[in-house]
DNA sequence: TTTACTGCAAACGGTTTGCAAAAGG
DNA sequence: CCTTTTGCAAACCGTTTGCAGTAAA
């Protein structure tokens, strides 16, 4: 069961398994975008799971130090978006109209970093790349 | 003299040319990096020119909106910072360490912007990348 | 039984707003 | 003049914090 394996990464990062956690790194690892502390919140409501706001982003940090989840700034939006974090290397492609975020999978720039190391002296350590544009729903809808 | 260009710059975009704006201006046009609203504000002062805290905020937000000026959203920092707009594609490149923020003038993502276009159906818009790492003052630092 | 976790309410920091006064064209 | 712009103070919104109580190991 699913509940678990929750419990059981949860374990490894010396955290205690509580209700609230491990609901919500199931709301992570289920949620196809990253989501705001607030819509985590919601969605723990809805599934009868109340937990204060202040929990909520409490266990959200928590886990973003652990490396359990991601947290995420995307442009445009004051608001911190977290997501499952899945061990693969993301960049977002992000709906202008909308907000739909799409995560992709692909990155263009590791040789990039290497030359910027040798051109800056700088010691790269990672990158935040998110691409932004129209959807093919918006796109229509803008026509119109 | 330049004081007359940031009244000609403000004047096509259909902007009033006052004593706070043009300054604002010109502490943009001659900051090497990105600076916050606060960092303007207390640049004014230095200047004598002291302008409210929500003047300096709706002012840099009209420079930004009339394209006069660029906001950005560096990563791991809730404030806004703004930069002259030098009309010339950039990324950044940041040290996480004493938070300088270099700007670096090579793109290595036109091409993948394309194969994005065709793989996903959007109408790519534009793109943000930043580069975090240590700069050579602070790696010495780290190893002492 | 010890330590980690939670709820609550209050504070925080950066930013935005309504309004009346001031200044630009 | 008419319209923008400004200062001021208050509100805003996402996020953080101190503390006392609760639950996990």
């Amino acid at each position: 069961m699913k509940q678990d394996n929750f419990d059981e990464l949860l374990r490894r990062s010396g955290l205690k398994n509580t209700k609230t956690r491990s609901a919500i790194l199931e709301i992570l690892e289920k949620s196809e975008q990253p989501v705001t502390a607030e819509q985590v919140f919601l969605e723990l409501k809805n599934k009868q799971i109340s937990a204060n706001l202040s929990t909520v982003y409490r266990t959200l940090e928590t886990l973003a130090e652990k490396m359990l989840a991601k947290k995420l700034n995307i442009s445009g939006d004051s608001r911190a978006m977290f997501e499952y974090n899945r061990l693969v290397h993301r960049h977002y492609l992000v709906c202008l109209e909308c907000k739909k975020i799409i995560p992709i999978d692909f990155c263009p720039i590791k040789n990039y970093e290497k030359t910027l190391e040798e051109k800056t002296k700088f010691k790269i350590a990672g990158h935040k790349l998110d691409v932004y544009g129209y959807c093919p729903d918006c796109q229509n809808k803008i026509q119109e």
